[in-house]
RNA sequence: CGGGGUGUGGCGCAGUCCGGUAGCGCGCCUGCUUUGGGAGCAGGAGGUCCCGGGUUCGAAUCCCGGCGCCCCGACCA
């Protein structure tokens, strides 16, 4: 038996990595139903606090949230016919209820579109009931052939933001602002900093006119897509009759926006930060930043320590730490260590006899400086007020660590083909090549290295010197663009 | 849907080839001793061996037929 108690490390197998921290850290479990999961409370928890940063960043920029229903009416999301075309394969639809065959049969929604804009077509009359900017919290379900935790199931919980507008540039506006909420969470909370840009073709949403991405950066060289936000033109617009009349008095269709982001964001947590010890949750993410364990070897040094433990707590909770004392008898500290570590809990305050003679505490950090120690013993007064700005600093380091992370395995100026399989085939990471917009050289490079375009890449990621040819090594480069191996 | 693997106490596995009282580690419960990096000892609970047929005196084990799950490929947030 090798140590069951150890993770398979992620050098070994990234894979297996992954699936064993989600499982271990108790993020959540598989369901009896295949593709399907269990999100459980400290995975839940770490959604949640993305949940609420994000609905204040919605609220912030003029949005309200509503509720829309899961079942949707076939023939509304047949209107769209590219739209159908790409979710058709993955629709589930319920066909029976109430113990009889429907007359109509229900997709349960892979996403909202068509009913939305539906319903903004019957509350639309001018222009004056513009914009709509709405958002809903909800599952999805598509049924997917192959399933990763969190990172692909049937059933996910996002958040699916719909707006309709009066102008085509005050829509692609709003798209764009969304993109950019999206990256500064990801940065600010997730500490996962993306690349962002235009989708291809190939890759955008299906009925869309232009798909803008986050891409980020996972740790074995992979690209996960964060965050999509669409700018819709007038196609689900058309499909839903939202019209309305304009200042002149025209009767106009109205352009239409639409952005999510899902539960896949806790798997690029796991997958940007984790390390072989387990998950490591950053301290803005993390349902409990800070536990307290009591040590001791009687009960006369157990009532002390543990006094001493609840008011730790007391003072870090007052000064607004999420906290929590951690006094079960039947594991010993070392258990509770690792227990927490491997769950990415960011600091640990240990409170032993010696610290009472002394005044001091411990404090354990889960990230901590290269070179430094985990652990820190300070006095008492001093380690509990610095608890805060260390929680902050800790946040900030592992964004740090983070973007260098992305930049060191940023690939500038590939020009051969060659070179750019080697890369993606070796070390993964993101190549910036030029692009001719020719569909055919996605397709060869998907075949012969399973690599994909994640984006072109906005004005500040692209390259000092813009790539002039093609990576194929026919054409002009007419884009620079962002290519790796994609979840 | 193709390829591979696997199904045995809560978890991880052995046992299957070669049929003969269902085992090991971890976890769990009780007690005592422990507790600054995964505690020790003693006692204990817990299993339709994935399901259905068949062969046999006897099946976890052999035969036939299903099913689940995981991994790898084709589709996707």
């Amino acid at each position: 038996m090798s140590d069951e108690r150890k993770l398979t490390s992620q050098a070994e197998d990234f894979a297996a990595w992954y699936n064993e921290v989600v499982l271990r850290a108790e993020l959540a479990d598989y369901s009896p139903v295949r593709g399907s999961m269990v999100i459980r409370p400290w995975g839940y928890g770490i959604w949640e606090r993305m949940q609420g940063a994000l609905d204040d960043m919605f609220k912030a920029t003029g949005h309200e949230n509503a509720y829309f229903p899961l079942l949707i009416p076939m023939s509304f999301i047949e209107k769209e016919k590219e739209h159908i075309a790409g979710f058709a394969p993955e629709l589930a639809v319920v066909t029976h209820a109430g113990g009889k065959e429907l007359e109509e049969p229900l997709a349960i929604r892979p996403t909202s579109e068509t009913v939305i804009l539906e319903m903004y077509a019957k509350w639309v009359q001018s222009y004056r009931d513009l914009p709509i900017l709405l958002n809903q919290w909800a599952n999805v379900m598509r049924w997917e052939m192959r399933t990763r935790l969190f990172l692909r199931t049937a059933e996910f919980l996002w958040q699916e933001g719909h707006t309709a507008h009066a102008t085509e540039a005050e829509a692609r506006e709003h798209t764009i602002r969304m993109l950019g909420v999206y990256r500064t969470f990801m940065e600010d909370w997730i500490a996962m900093p993306p690349v962002t840009g235009l989708k291809s073709e190939s890759e955008k949403f299906a009925g869309a006119v232009e798909t803008f991405g986050c891409e980020a950066l996972m740790k074995d060289g992979k690209a996960l897509q964060a965050g999509t936000s669409h700018f819709l033109g007038q196609n689900f617009a058309r499909a839903s009759g939202l019209t309305f009349q304009s200042e002149a008095g025209t009767e106009e269709y109205a352009w239409s926006t639409s952005w999510g982001v899902s539960t896949r964001l806790v798997g690029g947590m796991v997958m940007t930060h984790g390390d072989d010890a387990g998950l490591i949750v950053p301290p803005r993410l993390a349902p409990t930043q800070v536990v307290v364990i009591p040590i001791y070897r009687n009960d006369e040094e157990r009532s002390a320590t543990e006094a001493k433990a609840r008011e730790v707590e007391a003072r870090l909770r007052d000064a607004g730490v999420r906290v929590k004392l951690d006094a079960r008898d039947h594991l010993s500290p070392g258990a509770k260590y690792y227990e927490w570590e491997r769950k990415g809990l960011p600091l640990r305050v240990e409170v032993g006899p010696k610290d009472l003679e002394k005044g001091s505490l411990a404090l354990a950090r889960r990230f901590f400086p290269e070179g430094e120690k985990r652990k820190l013993f300070l006095p008492e007064g001093e380690a509990i007020a610095s608890i805060p700005d260390r929680l902050e600093a800790m946040q900030a380091a592992l964004l740090a660590a983070a973007v260098a992370r992305r930049e060191e395995s940023s690939y500038r100026g590939v020009r051969d083909w060659g070179e750019m399989r080697e890369i993606l085939e070796t070390r993964g990471g993101f190549v910036y090549t030029g692009w001719s917009g020719d569909p055919a050289v996605e397709e060869r490079a998907k075949e012969e290295m399973k690599a994909t375009i994640r984006c072109m890449p906005d004005p500040e990621f692209r390259s000092d010197t813009a790539p002039t040819r093609c990576i194929s090594g026919e054409g002009e480069a007419r884009h620079e663009v962002v290519w790796a191996r994609a979840y």
